[in-house]
DNA sequence: TCTGGGGTCCTAGGACCC
DNA sequence: TCTGGGGTCCTAGGACCC
């Protein structure tokens, strides 16, 4: 077992925010806001007023008036997000990206080159500000977990470091929703039992919690209000997604007719999202799901697993279409629509003759392929061959019946399916 | 004017097989 | 004939993370 607190979680600050004070100083202090419908990001002049991520733009506006909305600028945060972890690669290889604007890095290997991990962070924070322009949050212990809650408590722009004498003094007075794996449901049962801190949470008997929040994440929680946090740090998780277990698309509707004029062309563009994925990646998948979102904002999903897996954007979008019509027929009631998903699992490793050649003659529904198919699987070769040449907006499917629709931008979409 | 989009993992019930 | 148990797969829903 580790004795010293060697691992680093560095976390940008604010991050798009934070870029596009960057980028145009004369936002530099204001309250602004990434985004439009919906904030992606808010500065921390912006969350003073409340403004959170994720919440309605027409809100952050009511509780900010003042507020600044800009467009994102999507290459920049890509191009300065790879540029901050690299400062962390400058010190050890034991990096571990976890998104965008956040890694872990286990400085265990080399603090006799660059001294104790406490000055190896304050190094990175100095170098990250002075080079990159941007503030950065780190915190060093002895896990991730509580690395990870560190860097929390170092926002924003600040530096914690935990000392392993002391873990269990900082982490049982902090709020349970620190932790990771709790989120507003978990935060919400807990608080019905009176659990509010992570030292309550860690003394509340474990079949109770178990029962409170299920087996699983109960242990798992128990584990971590203790401190006994068994992971190391995976230094290349995921490697060009060729371990992921599924792909989607989705879009918010605002509120729409649930009738075939507005959902097939709607699902048509996003089986074309999925399935041009799923071929580029030479992964075809045999669980077809779709989410159907009510006006209310209840979800309700339908899937079918076929014998065969698919990738053609036409037999995805006629299995979504089914199963939407079936989802629609159990709900009568609804007329109004304000969402649509469409996702693929059980992909396969493979892609060796998945060409969905004719099976045969029975069960079409479950046995994908046919004459169809096989003449449509020539046509994503070249739907797909033509946007090598000349990019995405090169041919669409649905496109026009979309616009409307459309509240975040393509950039940030391909930003979020990017892999790292 | 009721909230984006990409994922992961867990749970629970039912079908089916041994 | 009746009863029980375990394992696996499928489906639907929920929670969480970035």
């Amino acid at each position: 077992m580790e004795t010293s607190a060697t691992i680093l979680h560095a976390d940008l600050d604010a991050f798009y925010a934070s870029v596009e004070q960057l980028l145009d100083p004369s936002l530099r202090g204001k309250p602004i806001a990434v985004g439009g419908g919906v904030v992606l990001a808010a500065s921390y002049e912006a969350r003073a007023f409340g403004v959170r991520g994720g919440m309605p733009g027409r809100k952050a506006r009511e509780l900010c008036p003042q507020l600044i909305f800009v467009g994102g600028h999507f290459g920049d945060y890509q191009r300065l997000g790879d540029a901050a972890i690299k400062v962390l690669d400058d010190f050890t290889p034991l990096v571990e990206r976890i998104s965008i604007d956040e890694a872990f890095a286990d400085v265990a290997g080399c603090t006799h080159l660059f001294g104790p991990p406490a000055e190896i962070a304050a190094i990175v924070r100095r170098r990250v500000r002075a080079e990159l322009g941007l503030p950065i949050s780190i915190g060093v212990a002895r896990t991730k977990h509580l690395a990870k809650i560190a860097s929390q408590v170092a926002k924003p722009d600040g530096l914690v470091v935990v000392d392993p004498a002391g873990e269990l003094a900082f982490l049982h007075d902090l709020p349970v929703s620190l932790m990771w794996g709790v989120g507003p449901a978990t935060k919400a049962r807990l608080a019905e039992i009176g659990v509010e801190t992570i030292g309550q949470l860690a003394k509340t008997h474990s079949g109770a919690l178990e029962r409170l929040i299920g087996p699983a994440a109960g242990q798992k929680l128990a584990a971590l209000a203790w401190n006994r946090d068994p992971r190391r740090l995976e230094t290349h998780r995921r490697a060009h997604s060729a371990g992921a277990h599924s792909a989607g698309a989705q879009s918010a509707l605002g509120r729409k007719p649930a009738v075939a004029d507005v959902f097939v062309p709607t699902l048509l563009h996003l089986a074309d999202r999925v399935a041009s994925r799923l071929r580029a990646k030479d992964r075809p998948g045999r669980t077809v799901t779709v989410r159907v979102r009510f006006a209310d904002l209840r979800a309700v999903s339908r899937s079918i697993t076929l014998d065969q897996a698919i990738s053609a954007t036409a037999m995805l979008a006629e299995t979504a279409e089914e199963l939407v019509r079936g989802v629609l027929a159990a709900h009568p009631g609804e007329k109004v629509i304000s969402l649509l998903a469409i996702s693929v699992s059980h992909l396969e490793e493979s892609a060796e003759l998945q060409l969905e050649l004719p099976l045969g003659l029975a069960d079409e529904r479950r046995r994908p392929g046919s004459k169809r198919g096989l003449a449509r699987f020539g046509a994503d070769r070249a739907v797909d061959k033509i946007r090598q040449r000349f990019g995405k907006q090169a041919v669409g499917y649905g496109a026009v019946a979309l616009e409307a629709a459309r509240s975040v931008p393509d950039e940030f979409r391909e930003l979020a399916e990017k892999e790292l």
